[in-house]
DNA sequence: TTTAATTCCGCAACCGTTTGCACATCATTA
DNA sequence: TAATGATGTGCAAACGGTTGCGGAATTAAA
């Protein structure tokens, strides 16, 4: 007694019609006299028969499943990305693998060997922060399996990619500084490798030179993200020959460390030095001071827009008879939104 | 053109030999000689030959993939959890395929149907707060597909679960206050329908009658996590007959909107009243009054037990020949514990 | 009544891999 | 020389479903 589960084959066998008939039948097509059909609806219902996914993925080539790679699901930004991802992916069947590299370029690299093996259709990925080696994502060309980028994108060409603006957003932020008053704004930036950091220092130098103000190095100063260097960083900030009134953070998490450097040194919060960042986490909402403004880099929808990009790069792909390489990239840039807390 | 994938059909034919012979070579059967053995291994390397997984999914019945349906992953007990469950799966060569109910139940529905279809070997569920039908679970019986539920656990006999010894939690939190000097002690506690709550409860009662305190059911205000409905609760303790001098909460989220609400009511924290809670997340660093002490409940080593023992399960599965079904259900608790924040 | 068109269904190949079994070859031993 | 044993390979079925094509059965038209 096997009691394995209904298949079509055990359909069509108490039915007495052949197994192409039955396929057929629970298609609904039109080649399939009504009798028939109904009959082998009827009876796959009772048996409660569900096809065998795994044998469809085999035969189609195909598993309906795309792979998420990203650094780190602890941290809002990519919670909330991988929201927007999931829902649409969802809604166009598709289900959701994932993987964090935690900022491991070693991890990431098992991680799309292990996508690969898998067979998904099409990959989202967030790099780690020190990938700087693109092979391996290269080698993903073979398997004609597409990528999208996220938020985290290698500088490399012709890729598909959907970001958020920092220059714009950086230019808001500065911008609401400069209208508050201060006049010496400093920066600590994020790793040098990444993409991001020289958004935001783009930005940073346009909106400085647009202000008439003078663009001074000394006042950017870059860390890994880890606490240790985000205080060294603000320490060097803070008794540096020109002291900064407020500082632009590479993110929330940034921000809050510096926060608590600068108290540590006996400033006072938002009196002696104001910060300014992105991300716009909600557990501003509770820390004893948040930056005075965040630049909100919307997560679920960047999320949600990679998701949408790559599934219909498949189904470009599967329309696609003659192999016309349309060698077109999406580089999809959302806007950012500088959001102000409601601090007194 | 086809410019298709390497399979072993193919080296079968280059190298003259059959299909099975470079299947076994590949998968060092004793029975294949010295010669050929290196001849395919030869081959399959150059040609960069990755054997199809979704036809050995297929014909082996079993995906090597784990689903995980857990409720939120902004939160930060599950994304910690998570990363247990992924690095414990990836360690046994599972894949991941992850879905978050959003503690809606009609998508935790959906999703254990999407999971089903996907044919996952086993799953892993923390279940919706408001999740009371269980008849969505029992489904999977038929697919035989083992699932081991963590920290949220549905309240029906005969199931796999990881857990985290709340009422030992409880204990220890009010003996903490209790040594400090608290003797009204409230506790604003979770959904009603929610095993954690009722733990929570126990301990509570136990707690407070060991410390020959009169447990007082007024004290003990349930809500459903909402930021209102823990307004509500907070308000109603702090303005009740016998008001409580320290209130333990459902969880970190709770403690903070509850510190709000009490600020709102000029109570000064830590001196008029003050909080324990659960969960001890990475947050409470940063927030202006942080519970003076929370319950650890090791998300990350709850998730990796989970998974673990599910992956034990299969194993048992898959040695069993003869179908003795064996049943006993993993029932593990961890244990739980106070760590005092570094509050002055 | 014969022919043509239409409707409905089955045969069989195919997707890539694993594996039980039979078989061929060669060396060893009686 | 024949029987036995070891060693190395191949055949073919199986996993569950999809689909092109051919053809039987029925109906409509001539």
């Amino acid at each position: 007694m096997k009691n394995h589960l209904p298949t079509i084959k055990e359909i069509a066998k108490q039915l007495n019609i052949s197994i192409s008939t039955v396929s057929r039948a629970l298609h609904d097509h039109p080649s399939i006299g009504l009798r028939t059909k109904t009959r082998v609806q009827e009876l796959a219902k009772q048996l409660q028969y569900e096809p065998n996914q795994t044998a469809i993925f085999f035969q189609q080539g195909k598993t309906f499943t795309i792979g998420v790679i990203l650094p780190e699901l602890s941290e809002a930004f990519f919670s909330s990305a991988i929201s927007g991802i999931e829902d649409a992916a969802h809604k166009s069947n598709y289900t959701v693998l994932m993987g964090q590299s935690h900022d491991n370029v070693e991890k990431e690299k098992q991680l799309i060997d292990t996508m690969k093996k898998h067979r998904v259709d099409g990959l989202l990925i967030s790099i780690a922060k020190n990938t700087v080696n693109y092979e391996h994502f290269e080698a993903l060309q073979r398997y004609k399996i597409p990528i999208v980028f996220f938020d985290r994108i290698p500088k490399i060409p012709n890729i598909h990619y959907v970001a958020c603006n920092m220059i714009s957003g950086t230019l808001q932020a500065i911008n609401f500084l400069f209208k508050k008053g201060h006049r010496i704004i400093g920066m600590i930036n994020g790793p040098e490798k990444l993409p991001a950091t020289k958004d935001r220092l783009d930005g940073y130098i346009q909106a400085m030179t647009k202000s008439r103000l003078k663009y001074d190095p000394a006042l950017v100063l870059n860390c890994d993200l880890t606490k240790e260097s985000v205080s060294t960083a603000t320490e060097k900030l803070l008794t540096g020959k020109r002291r900064p009134t407020a500082i632009v953070t590479f993110n929330d998490y940034v921000a809050l460390d510096a926060v608590q450097q600068a108290q540590k040194m006996k400033l006072k919060i938002n009196r002696d030095i104001c910060f300014v960042s992105y991300a716009n986490l909600p557990l501003s909402n509770y820390t004893a001071f948040p930056p005075m403004a965040s630049v909100e880099q919307f997560p679920y929808q960047q999320g949600q827009k990679a998701t949408e990009t790559l599934i219909e790069l498949l189904q470009q792909k599967s329309n696609e008879e003659t192999d016309t390489i349309n060698a077109t990239y999406y580089k999809i840039i959302l806007e950012s939104q500088l959001v102000v807390h409601n601090g007194k």
